[in-house]
DNA sequence: CTTGTAATTTAGTCTAACCTAAATATATTT
DNA sequence: AAATATATTTAGGTTAGACTAAATTACAAG
């Protein structure tokens, strides 16, 4: 059988796979939200992907789904030419780093495993792309992350960053701004019991900045 | 009403726009063949595209189809984005002549304006592609061609290549293995009367080598 | 000017992926 | 434990773009 896995699926399948990182199992509700479609929609397809064969994921009525071994390839395979885009976007082309996201979710599923490889190889094999996501290495498997949330460290703590979420630009824009991106070292200065802030002194930048739990549970970091 | 014009639209085009170069109207039959379809779907798809607003195509049962204005500056768009990208391809990831074409025909359909500026900048805005394809300019409109195929000089005359027919990737591969590629220097040092076959010196070639009709057709130089 | 062939069109189907509205299952609150 | 709210599924429908088979039109050759 091995049915075609459309532009549409892999899309589903990268999104079943972000979701399941957080959560456990992905609600066809929070799919239909991320995919920007009808959840009655979604239970066709999951339907569908769960009856295919070899399955792509797992799925119990009303009770969400995970992927398969399958499934899972599948996704990283699509994730993994995301990121790479993204990097080979913003290295080449000089697109900054709010703008190439929607152009790399056109881009993923029409490239070349030629065209994967010929952009690993022009950017050196990078494990990070320019937000600081892993990248799925070549043979598909997903480095573990060592990091965790800016909002969990404290008073006179020091940190590498290492990732910033990446679905807000505008949030983008503004890290940018202050100097929070990859590899920029940090520390702590004060952190405020009543309301969570913290003030940062980011390494290369004159004055410090206070960051509040919204956003500092959106950069990561290692110490 | 400016309906989509979706990426099966786009590939017909872009098919009709280059049989109407050749030969005037383009057929059901050719385009279905250029296409890899049924000829029925075409006459289905020639109907929409005619009835569309504003019309893409002029369309007569039975003779075929030309290009609206409308449907022309989209079939440019197109073929600006395939160009541009095979440029890009071969210059900034090493793809070779014969390799950059399917890479592209999926590509050129999915790439923002953004893109396409920001790679036509990155080349120096070139106006021909690998092959000596001329490129539409980024108001769409296609340069004239003053070139003329190999095959109509004669003894004596000498004359720079500036485009090689890109559709059979063998011949583009035989081509790069004699020399003659764009902006490359030849002379005819023999026409055989019989045959039509030339003798050719190629500039930076040690041994001259003869072409047959098929081929000398299909390289384009000036004079 | 008729007849055979090739090109084209019509008519009717199919599939993927979406939709809406209604029905049902699950979860939460009182 | 019932009542309500929320999440999910079912049922039925739409659209784009392909298909095949049959009908028609155009064209070329005797």
């Amino acid at each position: 059988m091995v049915e075609t896995i459309t532009q549409s699926i892999q899309d589903y399948l990268k999104h079943i796979y972000e979701l399941n990182e957080n959560g456990g199992t992905a609600s066809t509700n929070d799919i239909a939200a991320r995919l920007n479609i009808a959840p009655a929609s979604v239970t066709g397809m999951l339907q569908k992907l769960a009856s295919s064969n070899p399955p792509l994921v797992v799925y119990k009525k009303h009770q969400g789904v995970t992927l398969t071994k399958s499934g899972e390839k599948a996704a990283l395979e699509v994730i993994r030419h995301h990121r790479l885009l993204e990097t080979f976007l913003v290295n080449t082309l000089g697109y900054s780093w709010d703008e190439v996201h929607r152009e790399a979710d056109r881009l993923e599923h029409v490239i070349s495993e030629d065209f994967e490889a010929r952009m690993a190889e022009a950017l050196g094999h990078p494990t990070r792309d320019p937000h600081g996501e892993l990248i799925p290495t070549a043979d598909l498997v997903m480095p573990t992350d060592e990091s965790c949330p800016l909002a969990s460290l404290r008073t006179d703590e020091t940190a590498t960053v290492k990732r910033v979420s990446d679905d807000d630009p505008a949030l983008l824009r503004h890290l940018r701004e202050i100097g929070v991106i990859p590899e920029v070292k940090l520390t702590v200065k004060n952190y405020s019991e009543f309301d969570g802030n913290l003030t940062i002194k980011v390494s290369g930048q004159k004055s410090n900045v206070v960051l509040g739990r919204t956003i500092t549970n959106q950069i990561f970091v290692e110490k």
